[in-house]
DNA sequence: GCGCAGGGGGTCG
DNA sequence: CGACCCCCTGCG
């Protein structure tokens, strides 16, 4: 099916592929990933989207995923006013949208994600859904809490996640003795501390979390690269300053960053 | 080419 | 504040 919208309001490389999710890949002229265990090819068509799935699944999940219900536009001639240096971030990759993903796999990723390498994380999450997720197609589902936590540390040698296995362990354990959908409407402190009671669930990580998962978009992860930006851009910052959107400003300016790392050197 | 440090989207003890 | 699993990268 297709759905109507903006060439500057949403790009498939800059969303799929500016580290915020870990499941989806660029082929020739789309992107093919696995979300909510559904297989999903997109791409652009002029001011389309064109999407493999039917109307159904298009209102209960992909519209949701994409944030589609969110004028982005709107957002973004905000964040603009606040200085030249955003206005520069959000024209370089102005098609990035927060994704709305499940918050247990983002859990899981960005557990994975800690003092590592994009290349790796995704080779752990793939083995990690080949050998405990669901066979689906040619994909492999995100292996529910329930399955992980019946699982050992040695059971998990297989994905190579090294010192992170035992930390996708307890998250998995968290994740099926607490409704972690609490976490959606908990006050923002209160759901990052209750994060951080998982083991390997730092500032950082709950931080992801809560952007990428449950869409706080007041939420600001700051990992090195966001760090060095922050000095570097915004000297006189701090992440509340960019309000109830800070979250989504981030994207942009850690894509900006990334993409244009000679800004540090 | 190939072998070997160095360090990576942090966190724990 | 050092170690951590493993792998990818860069350099000799």
């Amino acid at each position: 099916m297709k759905y109507k919208i903006n060439q500057e309001d949403f790009d498939l490389e800059q969303t799929l592929d500016c580290g915020q999710c870990f499941r989806f890949v660029k082929k020739e002229d789309y992107f093919e990933g696995m979300a909510f265990s559904k297989i999903l090819k997109i791409k652009r068509d002029g001011d389309f989207i064109e999407l493999d799935c039917d109307e159904k699944d298009f209102e209960e999940i992909w519209k949701n995923y994409f944030d589609f219900d969110t004028n982005y536009a709107i957002i973004k001639r905000e964040l603009e006013n606040f200085s030249p240096i955003m206005k520069d971030a959000i024209n370089f990759a102005p098609g990035i949208r927060i994704l709305k993903q499940d918050p247990w796999e983002a859990l899981c990723s960005f557990i994975i994600s800690q003092n590592n390498n994009i290349p790796r994380i995704k080779g752990i999450i793939s083995r990690l859904c080949e050998n405990f997720g669901e066979k689906i197609g040619e994909f492999y589902s995100f292996p529910k809490p329930e399955k992980i936590a019946s699982l050992t540390a040695q059971d998990l040698e297989p994905i190579k996640s090294g010192f992170r296995a035992k930390y996708i362990l307890d998250a998995a354990k968290t994740a099926t003795q607490t409704d972690l959908n609490q976490i959606y409407t908990m006050p923002i402190d209160e759901a990052r501390a209750e994060l951080m009671k998982i083991k390997g669930v730092g500032p950082k990580v709950a931080e992801c979390v809560l952007l990428y998962g449950f869409h706080r978009t007041e939420c600001f992860p700051l990992d090195v690269w966001m760090k060095r930006a922050m000095e570097v851009l915004f000297p006189q910052n701090k992440p509340e300053d960019f309000g109830l959107n800070a979250g989504i400003a981030q994207q942009y300016i850690f894509h900006y960053s990334r993409m244009n790392a000679n800004l540090f050197d």
